[in-house]
DNA sequence: GACATTCTTTACCGTTCGGTACATAATGTC
DNA sequence: GACATTATGTACCGAACGGTAAAGAATGTC
């Protein structure tokens, strides 16, 4: 063990905290005394703790990718015996349950910072991570769609690109209408409709 | 006439280059060092035509809204002979060919300005002016679908208000693929899939 | 052409911004 | 218990923020 004066906050918990910050509020709209002040501790914990403002968001995004959308998508690319249909349904559930979760700032966080993204307002840096990590998103999408229609579960006529970019218009969708103030039973007839108009069934 | 000197700028072309940096920049992450330089005028000047920065921000959102908005939308609320179907698909192909033009910011000036209202990034009475443009934008398309149901062009059991929110919720995510830098051509499979999905044949 | 009126320019206001130097307090090592 | 190490609290930095006062330049009215 290192020597030192112990750490008087908890790191997990105030990353928490400045996750949820950045969700409400973005980056550009987040001031370090917001956070200071939500966080409990003084500027200096922050950066020691952190780096700047720019890295704790970095580190804020991904765990909200982590915490939120990693377990989202595991409801597709768990292999399962379930109908893809379902799996469908299951994931866009899931999405509505995070972005409008009563505890939590409504809307997806990952949406807004890709708004937010590619102007002057968030560090190039930063912008061109928040790619990398949809453009990760949407392949594990497309190989799982690909790898559904080998086995059957999908028309073989289909573009299984062009089917992804459709769910995630609407996953995308769902994370500005909850931001909007759609309520969660709304939002799942939306998934419902989603799910249910797809050509899936082989 | 009044007395007085002439306007040196042309209002209207200053505030559709205000509109496009907020566009680009969103509310938060535009400043008025930003505003002034892209507009070619002074603080004064500026401040004596709009007010301050959140009345331009408001005026702007008003100006996307009549300029893009508006004509997209006028491909449903037109009466027409043409079916629902093909006239759904001219105003997505409407909304997609705004949301990536070359000539303007990549994205949907009125989906981030929706995701970054809510919080202390946007003043709250021009949070309540957006969240006002989306309720009326949302029952103008509710009730073009009543009136085609009546008309017999959906079918009887379906919730129209169910609809409008699934066709928003495509929407707005065409909004945040085109900011994601998604191509013209994809966008326009994704709104070919999700029209010829719908349950509108009657 | 005097005058009131309106815009432009410059210079400035107080506040807040992100970020840090420095002294102090708490910890483990030896 | 001396010491190196790490966190905390205070106080501060220069820069940028949104916004404005004041003076000069251009216009129409009479």
């Amino acid at each position: 063990m290192s020597a030192g004066r112990k750490r008087a906050f908890d790191k997990e918990q105030a990353l928490d905290k400045a996750m949820r910050v950045f969700w409400e509020n973005g980056y550009a709209g987040t001031s370090l005394a917001q956070l200071t002040s939500e966080l409990g501790i003084n500027k200096p914990s922050l950066y020691a703790a952190f780096g700047n403002k720019e890295q704790l968001f970095s580190t804020a995004m991904e765990r909200y990718m982590d915490q939120y959308s990693g377990p989202n998508f595991r409801w597709l690319t768990d292999s399962s015996d379930t109908p893809l249909t379902e799996r469908l349904k299951a994931f866009l559930f899931g999405v509505i349950d995070t972005v409008s979760d009563a505890d939590s700032p409504k809307g997806c966080m990952f949406v807004r910072s890709s708004c937010e993204s590619g102007g002057s307002a968030i560090p190039t840096e930063t912008t061109s991570s928040i790619q990398d990590m949809g453009l990760e998103i949407e392949m594990a999408l497309t190989r799982l769609l690909e790898a559904e229609q080998l086995r059957g579960q999908l028309p073989e006529d289909i573009q299984v690109q062009e089917l992804a970019g459709y769910l995630l218009s609407v996953t995308y969708g769902l994370g500005v209408l909850a931001r909007r103030g759609k309520s969660k039973k709304e939002m799942q007839a939306v998934a419902n409709l989603a799910v249910l108009t797809l050509p899936s069934q082989s």
